[in-house]
DNA sequence: GTCTATAACCGGATAGAC
DNA sequence: GTCTATCCGGTTATAGAC
C-alpha cells in the first residue's frame, strides 16, 4: 500500500514537473515553438513518456485552466462574504479570475483557439466541460442569491447562466487586450457590472419590464448550452 | 506578353482547381483528414507545389471567407434597395452572409480556430483584416444612413461599428449552432435585428437617453479595433 | 497496475533542382 | 510552376522495467 501511495504520488509529481517545465518553456518561447521533446527532455522524461501523463499538448494548456479556476476560489469566496452589492459581487468575482489567469494569458490564446471548436472537448459549451461550467455557474447562482439588491422574481432563475455568458464575453475580451497587464479588461469589468446591476434594478419599471422579458425569452430559447 | 498571360491563367486555374477539390475533400473527410498531400494529388499536383499556390493550408480555407464576401454582395445591394426598415435592412444583410456562408459551415470551425487568436493576421481585428473589415463596416455604414428609421445623431456615428460587432456575433452563434441547416442562427438574425431596431428608436426617449450615451462611451472606450 | 524508453509513423512544411 | 527529397514535430506502438 505504500508503494502503491508512492507510486501514485510519484506520478502526481512527474505531472506537475511537467506542467512547471511546460509553462516555463511556453513563456520562454511561446507555445508553438516550445516541442513536446523539449518539454519531455527538460522534466527528465522520453518524449513518449510524456503522453501518458497528458493525452496531447493541448491538453497540458487545459491543466492551467483548471489550475485557474481552483485558484480563483479563496479569492471567491471572500467576495462572496464581505460585498453584498450586485454590482460588486458580480465585479470581484469575475476580475479575481482574470487575476489568477494573469500568467497564463499569452498561454489562453492558444487555448481558445482549440476551445472555440464547438466540437471539442475543451469548447466551453461541449458536454465534457458541463461539470466545469455548472461550478462556474454556481458561483453566478451564489452571486445573485445573496445580493443585497432586489432581483425580480422572472429573472433569478436565469440570470445566473447570463452572467456565465457575460463572463465568457469578458474572456473574449481579455483575450484581446494588448494593454500593458490587461487593464483596459479590468476597467471594463467595472464599467460594465455597475450597468448590468443598474439594468437588473431597473428591469421591474413597467416601461422595461416589457424588454426585460423579451431578452429573457430570447435567451432562453437561442441558448446552446 | 502572351506566355505571360497564358501563364498567369495557368497559376489561376492551378490555384482554382486546388480550391475546389479542396472544397470537397474537406466536405468529405473533414479538415483534418484531408491531408495536403491528398488535395495535391487530386489536384494533379506535386505535394510540394500546392505550397506555391497557398501558404498554408489554412490560407486555403481563407479564400473560402473572402469568396463568401464577395458571393453575399449582390444580395446586399438588393436588400439596401428594396428594404428602408432598418430591422429589415440589418436582418436582411446579415442573413444574406449566412446564407452564402452555408458551404463553408463546417470548415468555418477550422477558420475560426486560426481567426480566433489576435496575434494571427486572419483575426477579424487585426492589421492585416483592416481592409475587408472596413468593406464590411461600410455595408452597415448604408444600412443606417439610408434607412427610414430615424437614428438619434449622437448615435448614428458609431451605430455601424456596432452593427459589425453585432454580426460578429452573429457569426459566433452560427458556428456553435448545431440545428439542421442553422435554421436558429436565422430566426435569432430576425428577431436580434428586430430588437435592436427597436432599441435605437427608443434611444431618444428622455428615461433611456442616459443609459444608451453611456452605452455609446463605453463601446467607444473599449472597442479594440 | 504504474510508469518509462525506443523506434517509428504521419502529415505539414521547406529546399533546391529542373 | 512543378517535382523530389527531406525536415520537423506531434503522436503512437510496443516492449519491458519497477
Amino acid at each position: 500500500m505504500a508503494s502503491e501511495r508512492e507510486k501514485f504520488q510519484k506520478a502526481d509529481l512527474t505531472r506537475q514537473k511537467i506542467l512547471d517545465v511546460s509553462l516555463t518553456l511556453f513563456q520562454k518561447q511561446g507555445y508553438e515553438r516550445a516541442t513536446m521533446r523539449a518539454i519531455a527532455q527538460a522534466a527528465g522524461l522520453a518524449p513518449g513518456a510524456a503522453y501518458y501523463h497528458f493525452e496531447t499538448k493541448e491538453h497540458i494548456i487545459f491543466d492551467f485552466y483548471q489550475r485557474s479556476f481552483n485558484d480563483h476560489l479563496p479569492g471567491v469566496e471572500k467576495v462572496l462574504s464581505t460585498e453584498k452589492d450586485l454590482k460588486r459581487r458580480l465585479a470581484g468575482v469575475v476580475r479575481m479570475h482574470m487575476e489568477v489567469a494573469k500568467p497564463y494569458h499569452e498561454i489562453s490564446k492558444v487555448l481558445f483557439q482549440t476551445a472555440i471548436n464547438p466540437d471539442h472537448p475543451l469548447s466551453p459549451f461541449s458536454k465534457e466541460s458541463g461539470p466545469l461550467r455548472e461550478k462556474n455557474i454556481d458561483i453566478f447562482r451564489r452571486v445573485v442569491e445573496e445580493s443585497s439588491t432586489p432581483v425580480p422574481e422572472k429573472l433569478r432563475g436565469k440570470l445566473p447562466e447570463i452572467l456565465w455568458l457575460f463572463k465568457m464575453g469578458i474572456i473574449l475580451y481579455w483575450i484581446y487586450d494588448k494593454s500593458p497587464d490587461q487593464r483596459k479588461t479590468f476597467r471594463f469589468i467595472e464599467e460594465s457590472s455597475a450597468l448590468i446591476a443598474k439594468l437588473v434594478a431597473l428591469s421591474r419599471l413597467p416601461g422595461i419590464q416589457g424588454f426585460s422579458e423579451r431578452i429573457l425569452a430570447m435567451f432562453h430559447k437561442y441558448k446552446t448550452f
